[in-house]
RNA sequence: GGGCUUGUAGCUCAACUGGAUAGAGUACCGGCCUUCGAAGCCGUUGGUUGCAGGUUCGAAUCCUGCCAGGCCCA
């Protein structure tokens, strides 16, 4: 259930009998104060300025039509136009035990399901995973989850960077490593120091910047033994990068690896098409398009180039061949790329002339989703002092390591197992919902003492509500039964504070579709977190377990519980993280 | 130089896309553990939403011009 769409639905039929166009958007939203109930609808001012007529009379004109039998109690009209509803509590036990009975939440599945390819983490190979992987790996991952819980189908695509002139020095660097009895994956055990050696051979070493062009052109060809050192280069990097997915839990598996080289052998198709459909041109005898659709003011045009003088290809004439395959190919009806904010106008680029070519059709929602880009604690750029970035490994394990501190002087009494698994749990809770929590568009200030924070808003937070709830069950002892097939009269909205759960229960649907819609996790963050929050003011309000809690109350109150505690595991399931029984 | 983007409490962030008195966390201060889990709860303090105009019943949100940070492209 959606309640704002239901509302929605219903503001729009009375508006509608009120002679309102019928695109007239109600606007519904959850009341700012609780003075002015529950819900309001806010759309009748805004249409009635259209029409030039009084916002006011408009308005009671809509709440006469407004058929909200059984769902308000009172339906009123404030201000210069609002109407304010006031729901029904009835009706909301009706909801709640609805969704308490259903698996899925009372979340119901999109009518429509959608093919949705989602372009997401994608580290570059050459390297190690750093901090400023974080993020597109655990949005992506968050919003796809999500996806697929609304019912769509979806296809994950790690566009790894596994291609590029670099890997000529890199080759290089590990064929004499492999010359001298070095074992593979001891040669590659720190990426980030075996991609300083290279570097620093390639800058001060006779011969071997020329040896590392070499290897280049003989990769670019096929050459068999060149081929296969960079198979087994890249095997070694992505088994590096699964390692970091699996502490982050995080679902990119090896068969959704679409890396840049995968395209390699369309790059030529995809420049021809585009010279011979008119679209690219020669200019200083490299190709290019020149975008007037993203001309500036003085009509100067933006240039895209697709193919280098010297014959080379670069990332455009790869995400180019993307569109195509990802629309053509994998029929998406939707397509999601997650990169950090610098890549805006190169994907804005993209988009337009891919539309222009055919290769993505109207049809298909483009959807590049920015993200801001890290910087250090003083606000600026995150620079790499003397190259050291921040391996993302090793503030995963430094959050475990602190969580396991914690967990043992707050619980002496847990056995190490215990104490190890419920760190991984809280110290990777933690460090994704610092960042999936915040909005995805502004820059990112990177800092130690909030990432690995388990006060306040955090995971943990989340997760200690869930574990309480879990505890209160355990005493309980109470059928989980009973609460799930709870009659809806049983269920008692009486205090102010079971009315506020109750409204928030309601609304995970509404956050869901946002969430996917914006493609912005810190929507469910939010929501989880007043969740928790709501509850704990709950608990400590409406007493469960009690000696003068009659039983009556005593499982209308149990059903709240386990309605939150189902709605948190599986909210905070859509964003990667977990909970326990007991923390 | 052109383009994109950000600016909200000391700090980190919200504000459901133009709605009513801008909210949380953190920090500070004051209460609450003889028990439904204190990783918690309740309360106090903290704001000219970068600045100046404009649009209208109504602006943090939209428009224009500045200021500042960041990024991208010559």
């Amino acid at each position: 259930m959606n309640i704002s769409k239901f509302l929605s639905a219903k503001v729009s039929l009375a508006m509608d009998a009120a002679g309102l166009p019928t695109e007239t958007n109600p606007v519904i939203a959850p009341s700012a104060r609780p003075q002015f109930g529950d819900y309001q609808a806010n759309g009748v001012m805004s249409a009635a300025k259209k029409l030039k007529t009084n916002p006011r009379e408009l308005a009671a004109k809509v709440v006469q039509h407004l058929d909200l039998d059984g769902v308000a109690t009172k339906i009123e009209l404030a201000g210069p136009g609002f109407i304010n509803i006031h729901l029904d509590e009835k009706w909301l036990s009706l909801q709640l035990a609805s969704a308490v009975s259903d698996e899925k939440l009372g979340v119901t599945e999109r009518e429509v399901p959608q093919t949705v390819v989602v372009d997401y983490s994608a580290p570059n190979l050459a390297k190690e995973m750093h901090v400023g992987h974080l993020r597109s790996t655990i949005i992506g991952d968050a919003v796809v989850r999500a996806l697929e819980f609304r019912g769509d189908k979806v296809i994950r695509q790690n566009h790894m960077g596994d291609w590029g002139t670099q890997f000529g020095m890199l080759l290089t660097h590990f064929s004499d490593e492999l010359a001298s009895n070095e074992v593979a994956e001891t040669a590659l055990s720190d990426l980030e120091n075996f991609y300083r050696e290279a570097k620093i051979r390639f800058d001060t070493e006779d011969g071997f910047s020329d040896r590392a062009r070499e290897n280049v052109v003989k990769l670019q060809s096929g050459d068999a033994y060149s081929t296969a050192l960079w198979q087994q280069f890249i095997d070694i990097s992505i088994a590096h990068s699964e390692e970091v997915y699996r502490k982050l839990n995080v679902t990119l598996a090896r068969s959704d690896i679409m890396g840049e080289s995968a395209y390699n052998h369309d790059l030529p198709a995809v420049v021809n098409e585009l010279m011979m459909k008119g679209i690219g041109e020669e200019s200083d005898s490299a190709k290019v398009v020149f975008i007037d659709e993203l001309a500036n003011k003085a009509g100067d045009p933006s240039v895209l180039i697709i193919q280098k003088s010297g014959g080379g290809y670069l990332y455009a004439t790869t995400d180019l061949s993307a569109c195509r395959y990802r629309s053509h190919d994998l029929k998406a009806d939707r397509i999601i790329i997650f990169t950090d904010a610098r890549q805006t106008l190169h994907f804005n680029q993209i988009e337009v002339v891919a539309r222009q070519a055919g290769f993505l059709p109207e049809s298909v929602a483009y959807d590049h989703c920015p993200f801001g880009m890290m910087m250090g604690e003083d606000g600026k750029p995150f620079k790499t002092r003397d190259g050291g970035t921040i391996k993302l490994i090793g503030l995963l394990d430094e959050a475990v390591s602190r969580a396991s501190d914690l967990v043992a002087v707050k619980n002496p009494e847990y056995d190490s197992e215990e104490i190890r698994k419920i760190a991984i749990k809280v110290g990777i809770g933690a460090v994704k919902y610092a960042d999936l929590s915040k909005n995805r568009t502004s820059d990112y200030i990177f800092n130690w003492k909030s990432m690995l924070s388990f006060e306040g808003a955090t995971a943990p937070y989340l997760q200690y509500a869930y574990s309480r709830i879990q505890s209160i069950f355990l005493k309980a002892n109470v059928e989980i039964a009973n609460c799930t097939n709870i009659e809806s009269d049983k269920l008692k909205i009486i205090e102010l504070q079971e009315k506020r759960l109750a409204l928030q229960l309601l609304q995970f649907e509404d956050v869901l579709d946002a969430m996917t819609n914006e493609c912005a996790p810190n929507l469910l963050c939010n929501y989880l977190y007043e969740l928790a929050s709501l509850y704990m003011s709950f608990y400590e309000a409406c007493p469960i377990l009690k000696d003068d809690v009659s039983d009556e109350i005593k499982l209308s109150r149990l059903t709240l519980c386990l309605l939150v505690s189902r709605t948190l595991k599986q909210g905070l399931e859509l964003l990667g993280i977990e909970v326990m029984e007991r923390m």
